[in-house]
DNA sequence: CATAAAAGTGTTATATTATAACAAGTTATA
DNA sequence: TATAACTTGTTATAATATAACACTTTTATG
């Protein structure tokens, strides 16, 4: 994991990605961050991969976008989980020990376990299906 | 869930997709299926989609790519996971009644189950190990 | 401090992945 | 046979992402 420190480019793209009420996509994190001076997807794509890797940000896999990660004890983004509404597109990050224990343990058929996963559920959240 | 039945153009790009010994992307299938008269992207992406719906391939997330189903139980799409090297970049669709049955019958914080989901999981295959 | 290595930035161009829109042909079936 | 549903062909373009290169800033350390 890589250090925590955040350069220019990655703070300015961070807080657009949390501003944002729901997974934000790169395009659009761009046309944000042109009043930062920021002018090249390079330079968004650039930031959200550093801040991926620094456990800031996800990436959501379905959606090409970005969601800033909800919870302290993110310090990686190498395991992951979301709740994903098909309705209203809301992502939620799933945080939940009884989930990660169980995948993170989790052997294959070959008797293999995995360090790193990501798992999205689909489904209509309550406040649509209500 | 859909009919079965495979239109021509379906029969063409799933052949491809099968005789493909890993996912696939779009562009590499619709090269391959010049020869059969196709000849834009909107034919193989038409093709994948109903093939995706009518559970005879996945779409790996992760990698923009497709992989035909292996396996005769797999009616649907909505329920998959899948082994992923980060290595040698081999992709194994995981059938696991276990983690099935855990992932189908998992609640969130909010009690909510969830009728579809798509893990992945990410680490070094045994090949690429020894 | 000096200075070299590493990390970050700016920029242009281009590659890759995917869909919109519309016209026309085919198939199922009432 | 009429007609609705589905399938195909086609052009154009949208959306997502990276390569490559020159330059600047920061960090580490001799």
């Amino acid at each position: 994991m890589k250090s925590q420190k955040l350069s220019k480019n990655e703070k300015v793209v961070l807080e657009v990605v949390k501003k944002s009420t729901g997974p934000i996509k790169a395009y659009t994190i761009l046309s944000d961050v042109k009043k930062n001076g920021l002018k090249a997807p390079p330079q968004v794509y650039r930031a959200l991969d550093k801040l991926i890797k620094k456990g800031k940000i996800h990436r959501i896999e379905s959606k090409n976008a970005y969601l800033d990660c909800q919870n302290s004890k993110c310090k990686t983004s190498s395991k992951t989980a979301f709740s994903i509404c098909q309705r209203c597109e809301k992502v939620t990050e799933i945080l939940n020990t009884k989930l990660s224990k169980f995948l993170s343990s989790f052997k294959d058929d070959a008797g293999e376990e995995y360090l790193e996963y990501n798992l999205e559920f689909y489904g209509i959240c309550k406040k649509c299906k209500s």
